[in-house]
DNA sequence: GGGGCGATGTCCGAAAACCGCGAGACTTCG
DNA sequence: CGAAGTCTCGCGGTTTTCGGACATCGCCCC
């Protein structure tokens, strides 16, 4: 076995409900990247620095994944649980990643909660910090993640996003906003 | 194309006129290594480093590895050219130690020649600390540069060894020890 | 219910320390 | 008067260390 990182990687750009998306794929079609176009700056940031002097040319990503979207959108909320993804975290990050994939759908969790559930009860701090890295915005669903008394705390891709797809996915919260 | 690390690492040791000699191979038979066994938790520091997450199991080397060191000490200088190495270092020390290829058996050249045949003169002192933690002794010959009066300045796996081995090639030097 | 405070764990970026040198100025022995 | 040692400083890449930033939580007070 050899761990491998990829040479090259294609940067799409598809349409949703809440604004237009960037799909980051390597050459093999497994998803190493998604997020919003208005914080497209962030996002090669992060890129360069989990994978250094790597190219990213414009290109279209896989159908699978670009199909996985639509139908999130079109109210499968599971649709994602099928396409491949991956990441280049450090342990304790892919930790909390692999952690957020197991909140269903509809159902939300607080930071303090994934904390303990990745057996580090005090480390709510930390894994805030990690949800806020997380590559693959959605797929990995750092958005069903919110405050212990239910509110919305943060979120990497502006609030009015994390509501929206809490709304979608039919979870419940706290909507300070709410008239 | 992907850039692979290797995932695990064969330890062998064998036996020289200079003392035991430890060879480190991946699964491919390229030698990833070579040190002396007196400095063995260096070799193991050095390898952490530049492998992280890696296992290092004991096992034997390639023949072709184990039959060059043999030629080699036996007076065959070019034994070792035939044999695959690589290395993970950093852009600056695989140009030094690619440099330090070029200078035949029986010749020396001072950290200073070194820095201008890469291109940087006045890196010399960085040459010196890239030298030195070249992974893969005598066989990429470090011990062949020294000081530019001269002298043999220092060396990873002692001054005594460098005498020995650039004697052995039959290079001039200036040996501060001498009767 | 809302606002302030402290404890907390991880990660990133900046700065300092570390050296397998070289050149020049000085001293010290022959 | 040399030749050889000693000291001091500048050099450049790498490693290590350190300080803050942060998508929190609970408590206390209003």
């Amino acid at each position: 076995m050899t761990k491998s990182l990829p040479d090259t990687l294609i940067l799409d750009r598809v349409a949703t409900p809440v604004g237009e998306a960037l799909v980051v794929a390597d050459e093999a079609g497994v998803l190493r990247a998604f997020d919003f176009a208005d914080y497209e700056s962030r996002m090669l940031k992060l890129m360069g620095r989990h994978y250094p002097g790597m190219a990213l040319t414009p290109g279209r990503a896989p159908e699978a994944v670009r199909h996985a979207v639509s139908r999130y959108f079109e109210g499968d909320m599971d649709a994602f649980d099928e396409i491949a993804w991956a990441t280049n975290g450090t342990d304790f990050q892919r930790k909390v990643w692999d952690a957020l994939c197991t909140i269903p759908a509809g159902e939300t969790l607080s930071y303090k909660g994934l904390a303990e559930r990745i057996g580090k009860p005090s480390a709510m701090r930390a894994v805030g910090l990690a949800n806020g890295s997380n590559p693959v915005a959605i797929v990995v669903p750092c958005h069903r993640v919110i405050g212990a008394n239910g509110s919305l705390t943060g979120y990497g891709g502006g609030l009015p996003r994390k509501r929206w797809l809490l709304s979608h996915e039919g979870a419940a919260f706290k909507d300070s906003l709410a008239a």
